[in-house]
DNA sequence: CGATAGCTTGAGTCTTATCAACGTATGTGG
DNA sequence: CCACATACGTTGATAAGACTCAAGCTATCG
């Protein structure tokens, strides 16, 4: 099966996608401005920031992150993307991408060129409402993200990192209670503003606590619900 | 003058708002929507976590705050909305309202019914554009917040926060230079996560360095470029 | 097989939180 | 209009969490 020939009509993850709510004849429109590329491996960069923006990108398999670069040109990553998930939204707002993009695996992703996008948004009332809903979602979840780096301790931080990976996989029907981590420690420890040895003795520390393993990537839940409640809630489960 | 009977097409703030370029006529569609309510008072909820998503507000003068309560019921504040600034975006997603918004000052606030916008956005394609971009340059900011957060020391900061406010009442051309504190020191804490002594140490150590100077509520920046290098470069200027 | 990226472990240090106490405005009811 | 209560801000001492530095380990790949 040539997996670039996929259409929206049969993706599996057009539900999570913009497609949700679209009639049959609606998806098809949307499906004639999508270009299917081949896949990006790993490393290889999608669009660089300062760049002006042409396409929005969904995820179709593998994941991405985006990064900016700092003054001493050190990447600061700020979002992991995986299956189903729409990079680049920050761009739209002035035309031009903010941060770069990269393949952290081989990945699939499909390419949607704003412009036509935008203007089937003009046509098509479900797709406008999906898109507004989409960039909606992003903006609730950036303000989770901020209230956990905020106001959490280095080890819930970690802990709801985790949890959140594993419900990302879940609505996607993959398996949430073990799965490969798509990206280096080095790279959480970035995300999530710790060091690099903070993330390898915290890892080391759930595992003591019996909340989940990890081999090499693999990454398996022991307890879900006492890692949920150890991410979320209280400060001191020593 | 009555400030309830401003119309859109009147309103200084409108290049920031909505409107952007609109035409005349369509200015006038989305007038007649706004509902322009009286002043919300010091203190005064305007929405409330939870509750169904029925208006988009957006800020004429005055300040609001938007927050969130953890489990033990604190505040965790994630976000202050001055002048032209639209509220409520991220409740868009699934129809309800995701955190509380107050008063921090008598505010005036346009308040536009969400289902009517979203219809109106499906007629006229300036404003289905602007409404993406808004929403577009929303997570483009929650994003630099969140680099702010994760990557800077607490003088950063706290620094940054102020020149951000400070730009932002430039934009609107209020003085950019000597303002009013429109929260307490406790929402700055609690915004950037950190303690409210430490904020009022950095507030002193910020005055010692020159950078800026604080009486009561009223903030004045001594030396804008040298507090824009010290929030946003070295971590060691002192 | 060796080079390199990725991960682990330990020791010491620094930033920032916490706790406790006090100072200063603001506003309310008597 | 005063006295008290309360919210807001300041200051100092102490402690904890997380970082840095240094070193070693372990996979993986050419």
């Amino acid at each position: 099966m040539n997996t670039e020939q996929i259409r929206c009509q049969s993706c599996s993850i057009s539900k999570l996608c913009l497609p949700v709510m679209l009639a049959d004849s609606e998806i098809e429109h949307l499906d004639n401005i999508v270009k299917r590329r081949k896949p990006y491996q790993k490393d290889e960069i999608l669009f660089r920031q300062g760049e002006s923006l042409t396409h929005i990108f969904t995820v179709r398999s593998g994941c991405l992150k985006t990064f900016t670069l700092d003054e001493e040109g050190n990447e600061q990553i700020t979002g992991f993307y995986v299956p189903g998930e729409i990079v680049a939204l920050d761009a739209i707002g002035n035309g031009t991408y903010q941060s770069y993009a990269k393949a952290l695996d081989t990945s699939l992703v499909c390419a949607l060129p704003y412009s036509k996008l935008d203007s089937l948004a003009g046509q098509m009332p479900g797709l406008r409402t999906q898109l507004v809903k989409v960039m909606s979602n992003e903006i609730l979840d950036d303000k989770a993200l901020f209230l956990l780096l905020n106001k959490k301790t280095a080890e819930q931080r970690l802990g709801a990192f985790i949890m959140n990976l594993s419900r990302r996989y879940a609505i996607r029907s993959l398996s949430s209670e073990r799965f490969q981590l798509p990206m280096t420690q080095v790279d959480i420890a970035n995300y999530l503003g710790m060091a690099v040895e903070t993330v390898s003795r915290l890892f080391k520390k759930l595992h003591k606590l019996n909340l989940l393993e990890l081999k090499h990537r693999e990454i398996t839940i022991l307890n879900k619900d006492n890692l949920s409640q150890f991410a979320g809630t209280s400060c001191h489960h020593y």
